[in-house]
DNA sequence: AAAATAACGAACACGTTGTTCTTTATAAAA
DNA sequence: TTTTATAAAGAACAACGTGTTCGTTATTTT
C-alpha cells in the first residue's frame, strides 16, 4: 500500500478516535474529522464513502486483530481439556484489552461504546461457536444452543464493559474468574 | 393537557415509530417525521427540542409504564418467598411485552433496537436492585453486588432480545424459564 | 363572548454533505 | 534519473437539513 494512503488512513482513524472520546458519534461531522486529521475533504471521501463506513472499517481493523489472535490460541491449546482451553482464550482476550492496542480502551469506554460493544459481541459469537462446536458441551444443555452462545458472548461483553467502567481496578485474572463464575454453572446445567 | 397537544404528540410518536421500523435512526430526518406525522415544522419544535429529545421522551413513556407496573407486582407479591416473588415479576414483564402495548415490539425489533434495549436495561437495573435489596441474596455471593445486578439485567434484556429475533415462537413461560436457568445458578453460588 | 393557547406556513441564515475540477506533490517503474 | 502513475490539496458548487422568527388562523378554556 502506498505510504501516503497509509498515512492519511491512520490520521483519519486517529482523529476519529480522538473525537469519539470527546463527543457523541452523531454529533461528529466529517468536517471536524478532516480538520483534526488535517487532510483535504476530497481525500477523506477518496478513502471512506461516509462516516458510517469509517466506523465500520475502524471496528473491523480493531477486532479482527484481537479476536484473530485469540482464535489462534484456541487451536494451539486444543490439546488440553476442553474447558481449560476456552478459559485460556478468555483470559488472553482480557489481557489483550488491558494492553490497550490501537487505543481500543479509548473506544470501549467512550460515550458511544455501545457501537463498539455491538461489533465486539458479534465477533465473539463466532469465536465462541468455534470454541465449543467440537466438543458437545453446548448440545447437552436443556437450553437452545444459539441461546447459550448468545448468552456467553453477551456476558463476556458485559463483564468487560463493567470492568472498564470501574476503571479496570481488578486484574485480568479476577475479571476472567468473574466471567467464568457467571457462565460456568450454565454449562454444567444439563 | 390540551387535546390538540396530545394529538400532535401522539402523531409525532407514531410517525417516529413507523419510520424507525423502516430505516436507521441516524437517517431519519425531522423533515420526514413532520411529513409523516402531518404537523407543521414549528409545531414539532414546540414539542421537542431535537430528534434526540423525541427519542428520550418516547423511551421514558414506554418503559415507565411497563417497569412501573412490574414494580407494583413486586410489592404485592412480597408475602411469598423472595425468589418466587421476583420470578413472578419477570414473567409479568415478558407477558407484558407479548401484549405489545404502544407498539413496543416494533421498537425492540427494529434496526436500532439497541437504542431501546439500552434504556430498557437501565430501568431494569433499578427494578432488580429494589427486587433483591431487602433480602440479602446478592450480598452473600462471592461476586460484587453491582456486577451481579448488571449481569441479571443484561441477561434479561438479551433473553428478550433473543426471543424477539426468533419471532417469539416460545411462550412467555418458556422464556422466563430460560432466563431463570441462565441466572439462578449464580444466585445460589455463594 | 373574550382571552389564551396551539398549530400553521412561509421564509430565513446557517451549517453539512458529497461531488467536480484543476493543480501540486509524492511514490513507483522505466 | 527521468518518466509515469497516483495521491492529496484546494476551491467552488448545489442540494439538503436544521432550528428560528413572524404573522395568521384555528381551537380550547375562562
Amino acid at each position: 500500500m502506498d505510504r501516503r494512503q497509509k498515512k492519511t488512513r491512520e490520521a483519519i482513524f486517529k482523529a476519529f478516535t480522538v473525537l469519539l472520546s470527546k463527543k457523541n458519534y452523531n454529533h461528529i461531522t466529517v468536517q471536524e474529522i478532516i480538520d483534526v486529521a488535517d487532510v483535504g475533504r476530497t481525500t477523506f471521501y477518496a478513502h471512506f464513502e461516509t462516516k458510517e463506513f469509517l466506523l465500520k472499517e475502524l471496528c473491523e481493523e480493531l477486532f479482527e486483530h484481537i479476536i484473530g489472535t485469540a482464535m489462534g490460541h484456541s487451536d494451539i491449546k486444543g490439546r488440553y481439556s476442553c474447558e481449560k482451553a476456552s478459559d485460556v482464550v478468555y483470559l488472553h482476550l482480557v489481557q489483550h484489552l488491558q494492553q490497550n492496542d490501537n487505543n481500543i480502551l479509548e473506544l470501549l469506554s467512550c460515550q458511544n461504546n455501545d457501537l463498539f460493544l455491538k461489533y465486539f459481541k458479534n465477533d465473539l459469537v463466532n469465536l465462541i461457536r468455534t470454541l465449543y462446536e467440537k466438543n458437545g458441551i453446548l448440545k447437552n444443555s436443556k437450553l437452545p444452543e444459539d441461546f447459550l452462545i448468545n448468552h456467553i458472548a453477551s456476558t463476556f461483553v458485559e463483564t468487560v464493559s463493567w470492568w472498564i467502567s470501574h476503571n479496570m481496578k481488578e486484574t485480568p485474572e479476577t475479571i476472567t474468574d468473574y466471567f467464568l463464575a457467571a457462565i460456568e454453572p450454565i454449562l454444567q446445567n444439563k
